[in-house]
DNA sequence: GCCGTTAATCTACACCTGTAGACGCAATGT
DNA sequence: ACATTGCGTCTACAGGTGTAGATTAACGGC
């Protein structure tokens, strides 16, 4: 994906929509995003400036468009992520997990996971 | 802190330094600056905005003002971070750790690093 | 063939952000 | 007193974002 080109947070919800449900009609994505209670203007507005920073591509299926997904979660999420842990982290992924786990309440299923992680990155990686 | 008010990328370097240096007039601020290549203008402007936000406070010292923070970079940190959770993770930090361990080197020392979180939190808490 | 329906596009508009020049006032040196 | 310098504020302007009404183009039914 055209890197540099940045997705916003109304943006973001369009795209999870298609992430979710794969390639879809406009009417699909609208109903979708009912939760959200956008004019169905909006949501038309956002899939053309997706569409524009190629975020997704629309193509023509009779007379409506089918949209899908060109930027994938996963680089969505590693470009969001990467973006805080430099310019919050220093780009360093240890004071990143100390935050979260001084200021968060960790259940202990998340520490279970955090172990498991961990164990393997030691031996595996 | 108000939160809701939300604090740009370029201001947050601006605040950063008064993070760094403590309370500081704006030439202290401007000069350490410099690597960013603003034009005073600029930071002035940025300065202003961050007061117009109470992200920091201009307190009048003779003919100049002495800007302090008032948001601390521990709250900055966590609305930053909770933000990225969130909207990225679905609020749960196992994923984003997972997401990191997967997407990016981590050194030995970070991950012994981790490894040691990890222990406090199995014990201690 | 004409008309309503509907999908997509165009236009709009306020606020935020990055970036910076212009302006005004007060202190300072001479 | 006067010009200069320094500091803060005002104004500016393009591009992004949230939000949505208005317009157009094509289809489907009668």
């Amino acid at each position: 994906m055209k890197p540099g080109v940045s997705i916003s947070d109304a943006e973001s919800r369009v795209l999870a929509v298609l992430w979710r449900e794969g390639p879809s009609t406009s009417d699909r994505v609208i109903a979708a995003l009912a939760q959200e209670s956008w004019q169905v203007s909006t949501i038309k507005t956002l899939l053309a400036r997706l569409v524009k920073k190629r975020a997704i591509r629309a193509k023509k299926e009779g007379r409506r468009f089918v949209y899908s997904a060109a930027l994938t979660r996963q680089q969505w999420v590693t470009s969001e992520s990467e973006g805080l842990l430099s310019r919050v982290f220093g780009g360093r992924v240890a004071p990143l997990v100390q935050h979260f786990s001084q200021h968060r309440r960790l259940s202990k299923a998340d520490i279970a996971e955090l172990k498991r992680l961990i164990e393997e990155l030691e031996d595996g990686e």
